[in-house]
DNA sequence: CGATTCATTGACTAGAATCAAATACCGTGG
DNA sequence: CCACGGTATTTGATTCTAGTCAATGAATCG
């Protein structure tokens, strides 16, 4: 998650897999969602799905963005990660989804069932170290994000975030098109709207960072961003 | 990680995998251990993998404890999970280790070749569920860790930390014996080490907890705890 | 253009961190 | 068995980062 790089890989490899491969034997994920899956669009703020709700299907994201999070009883939030176009969501085992998932701005995704992809992954082994390794990169995602909840300052945790949404290749000057709002940033992030509002006008004061929009980030010195992300 | 319950479902299941089923066919992931695995002993404190290392191998710990964990630069550190007895690790996907592991205590662990449980799982749809679903528990517990660092005061993640110790079948009076020190504890939960004291010594004073010694603690009011838990 | 939502800024507070010291614990050797 | 040294833990005083409360400003949409 969150990994845009690989996102885009993602994404350009979902209409390759259109072209059905000549042989019927091995599929990796994002190929047994073309083949079992279907689409459906969500709105702004709508559910995907609920915790505690039997997790029936798996999830990708086509176009647009998704969150998913936990809430505490008086209403807390932490939102676990951010699913960008050929992230895939809903792998947690268990018969029940342990995060709700909510789309962030009107989107789409592909849906398949559970039981078809573990029924053809069962008899698939490149399909099965593919679910393997998509989880296995949510596992890795969600142990960075811990390390950064656990002990990074309010200014590295927005810095490690603009770094993230601007993908390992983006350069100095790069302008990062935030699809969340800053609540979604502080929830997130594990900071209040208004910690992650000054940190970003003070990143801006240091000429880190531009804001010219709301949603619209240019990174100015990047090398001073990663200096923050230890 | 951390589910006690499970660990000790675990490592019952381990002893009797050494009869070896009758059919050759599918196997769990414990079982695969038995087939092709090896012990190793380590010592308190002493490194069993290392981050970025080349990850050649699954382990399972079988006595003692192990920590993960991330280090920042300047010696930050957060344990993403404590491993007990029947607990796998090092499954993330990736050539290398995301995180390091080390011995809390003396410890013993089985290890495996990775490149063998994977021809084995590719070959084994059982024992590539079991995988997968052994990856997605450490992926629930760490999304339920996220919370708790993003969202939870001191005394709740605190208490949340010694629920989990005492495990889900755990009644009020279960006496937890802690493999980890203070320091330990307080870098599994984003703290200090004298915010976990104090925190400790609070929840004494409200006869939530009993202090028996440092290692061993006492539940005197389990509802208290989950009531903070939220 | 007004209404509403979202973001920024300011003043003040609180919870946890830091700095510092005292106490308890544990293994070793006399 | 007790004294000693080293480590781990607890407790206290103070500081500081981020949170809370409050108000203003900007953007968006009928």
């Amino acid at each position: 998650m969150f990994d845009q790089a690989a996102a885009t890989i993602a994404v350009a490899r979902f209409p390759s897999t259109t072209v059905p491969s000549a042989q019927a034997g091995p599929h990796d994920l994002a190929a047994a969602f073309k083949m079992l899956g279907a689409s459906m669009s969500f709105e702004r703020n709508e559910e995907i799905y609920g915790e505690g709700e039997p997790a029936e299907y798996f999830y990708q994201v086509a176009t647009g963005a998704v969150r998913t999070y936990k809430l505490l009883s008086d209403g807390r939030r932490q939102i676990g990660a951010f699913y960008l176009p050929g992230d895939f969501l809903g792998l947690e085992a268990g018969a029940e989804h342990a995060f709700s998932a909510e789309a962030i701005g009107n989107c789409t995704v592909h849906y398949a069932k559970r039981s078809n992809i573990l029924t053809m992954a069962a008899r698939d082994g490149v399909l099965s170290a593919d679910l393997w390794a998509a989880t296995a990169k949510s596992l890795r995602g969600a142990q960075e994000h811990m390390l950064l909840l656990g002990r990074k300052t309010a200014e590295e945790r927005v810095a490690s975030f603009l770094l993230n949404m601007s993908g390992l290749a983006g350069r100095a000057g790069d302008v990062i098109e935030l699809p969340m709002c800053r609540q979604d940033i502080a929830d997130y992030l594990g900071l209040t709207i208004e910690t992650v509002s000054r940190t970003f006008t003070h990143l801006e004061g240091t000429s880190a960072i531009e804001l010219i929009s709301s949603r619209r980030v240019a990174v100015r010195n990047r090398s001073g961003l990663q200096r923050l992300n230890s």
